[in-house]
DNA sequence: TCGGTTGCTGCAAAGGTTTGCAGCGAAATA
DNA sequence: TATTTCGCTGCAAACCTTTGCAGCAACCGA
């Protein structure tokens, strides 16, 4: 039923091989051909098989986008930048969910495989083999981990992990837990160490509490054991997880930041509308998914899978990949306070609330440039 | 460089069709071939280009989900729904945003047409006749939007809008305000005939402040107005203006719920985080992608667009068009209370606010069931 | 022994597009 | 005028798979 390129080919008297050139390469058809098959095509409201057109070229013009929980709102706005700056390259995003689950990261993978022409991979649960060989198959890049040999963009939670609780030094706090994130995430094993490392280097005592969920409930499961471990001070893996927990702690009569200064990671929209407002690091998530866009349709131009045409390229040259860190920053709101003075729940603790600031910078990061590593 | 159908053809020392049946129709080839062909395929890593598959079946497997704005926390319920259900049936979900713009709706639905079995379309913001045009190009599921002869899956917003307008009834309030959502909402404007129904009927006043982008900063936007209407309460189009708008109404001195008491529209998890807890109207949504899903597939089943093996299905045959309208409930919570007795800011106002409680059943809706108006 | 099943496999067309190559007329050059 | 160049168009192969049909061997019942 609808038109084909054939279809315009007999309506305008020219061959299917002008009509196709009609719309793939515009000058080397006559104007006056061009106009009358365009007129055609509109009248028959052709539009040109991306599939077959996708079976010879070898390129399909989409990009898959797998997510680990579209329900996290730290990743629309990364999903939303990725699509814009695919579209303005006429690629589309076909995005898709796997519930934090590996064997559903693996799968969707191999059913993206043969429809798009690359795969952004953001924040992969599972092993790095794994990925090594699910790059075979298809051009990846990778969001939000490191694996040698591979395009990745990563953010710099390391050093935001470290702002955050030199920050919680700063407010007197010598006992800091910290929430994990899922098994298996690369952000979560960063944090960990960086925030380890910070802490010792300040003195402070630090317990690591998971692998949890990272999410709203995960945070508050967690309500009990941070009353128990003592702590007064906890940076989480998420903001979820951070918000989750302040609700947790409420339940259980523990105040935050009068008796536990709680910091999250990220940003998202949530963490202006809570009450405390949620001390947090921002993380460029936009700014990522354009980068992780670029970086794939830059080397999927250099290097078409296609059948014919391939200029010759052999299949083992080792394309350029590089691995980009973009930077974080940490952003003061109500949830950290001075470290109760000793015993907990001092009284007169919230004399010392902090009114709202931010650390640095007027703005949001702008972190499109963060430090490029080359390889 | 992928092995294709004819590698594993040659090493198994078949013919390729063999090699499709082995796949497609494993009865019609004899076990002992069969599993000589698995095993050079899975030798070779080969799988079946499901692009080639497409052009001759006429059928991609995949179904396209259009949404307003994948940011909006409503969606993701209702897109992950639809995803474990198309993956029940072997089918993938491509997601696509538009930005609430009509026009990357329509320009989303072409450049789908061909790389999906179908599409669902929801909350639509383009015009009904549009909606009509395209879906004689693909078939089509409009959720949130009911259009004369398409398969629709609704929510009785309506039903929803008037219970608010009910129980702020009363609770006392005569003057009552609607924040109305986006322009060309269809459930914006159910919401804003059923309520100006009811508030009517219950001899309120009733005033409509919009058409808004249906977001926090939308709402916020609001307050000043709201303030100035003299209104005792609003109902918003949805949680995410609900929750904007308190935000905006704390920051010019008025108290949710002692002076204004506010409703929110969907129930998103949000909504049992913000301070005061957020009453709203619950939607199904994840049964909506369910039900959407069930619709776009059993009457794509019926009429393959296939080009061969069309079992003889005329193409005017008009299939069987269902429209379903799934049910919505109640959740009072904190942010609504008894009107200031008169003049506005009653100082015991607080004494009358009610704890947390439902207005129906104990657990969320199972509305899978709602009422089907088949035509 | 023969006609008819049954079970499996091969053949070849078809699906819609792209693209290297060749052809052709006209214009430019020698 | 002869020859090359140029601009445009047609030809046909190729991409990878599915599927109706035909062929073939073995087996069954009569």
């Amino acid at each position: 039923m609808p038109a084909t390129i054939r279809d315009v080919a007999r309506a305008s008297g020219v061959h299917i091989s002008t009509v196709s050139r009609t719309f793939s390469a515009p000058h080397l058809v006559n104007p006056e051909t061009r106009g009358r098959v365009l007129a055609c095509a509109e009248e028959l409201g052709y539009r040109p098989n991306r599939a077959a057109r996708a079976l010879i070229t070898g390129r399909t013009h989409n990009i898959g986008l797998i997510i680990a929980d579209i329900a996290n709102p730290f990743f629309p706005p990364l999903i939303k930048a990725a699509e814009s700056q695919a579209r303005q390259r006429d690629y589309h995003v076909f995005v898709a969910d796997t519930n934090e689950d590996p064997i559903a990261e693996e799968e969707l993978v191999h059913a993206l495989a043969k429809q798009v022409d690359g795969v952004l991979l953001c924040s992969p649960r599972m092993s790095n083999s794994m990925i090594e060989q699910l790059s075979r198959e298809v051009p990846l890049v990778v969001i939000n981990r490191q694996v040698a040999g591979l395009p990745c963009v990563t953010m710099d939670v390391g050093q935001g992990a470290r702002s955050a609780i030199e920050h919680l030094l700063g407010l007197g706090h010598r006992r800091i837990a910290l929430l994990s994130g899922p098994r298996g995430s690369w952000t979560s094993r960063e944090i960990r160490r960086a925030a380890g490392v910070a802490a010792r280097a300040g003195g402070a005592e630090f317990t690591v509490l998971g692998p949890n969920q990272p999410t709203e409930t995960g945070g508050a499961a967690l309500a009990e054991q941070v009353r128990r471990s003592e702590a007064t001070a906890v940076l989480a893996y998420n903001d979820l997880m951070a918000i989750g927990l302040i609700e947790g702690l409420d339940a259980v009569g523990v105040r935050v930041p009068q008796d536990v200064s709680v910091v999250g990671i990220d940003d998202i929209a949530l963490s202006r509308l809570t009450r405390p407002k949620l001390t947090t690091v921002a993380t460029p998530n936009a700014a990522a998914g354009r980068t992780a866009v670029d970086m794939l349709l830059q080397h999927d131009t250099v290097a078409a899978r296609g059948s014919r045409g391939g200029r010759g390229v052999t299949s083992d040259d080792r394309r350029t990949t590089a691995q980009v860190m973009l930077q974080t920053e940490l952003v003061i709101r109500d949830s950290t306070a001075a470290a109760p003075a000793d015993g907990r729940n001092r009284p007169d603790a919230e004399l010392v609330t902090p009114g709202p600031h931010r650390l640095a910078g007027p703005g949001r990061p702008t972190a499109a440039t963060g430090g490029v590593v080359a390889s």
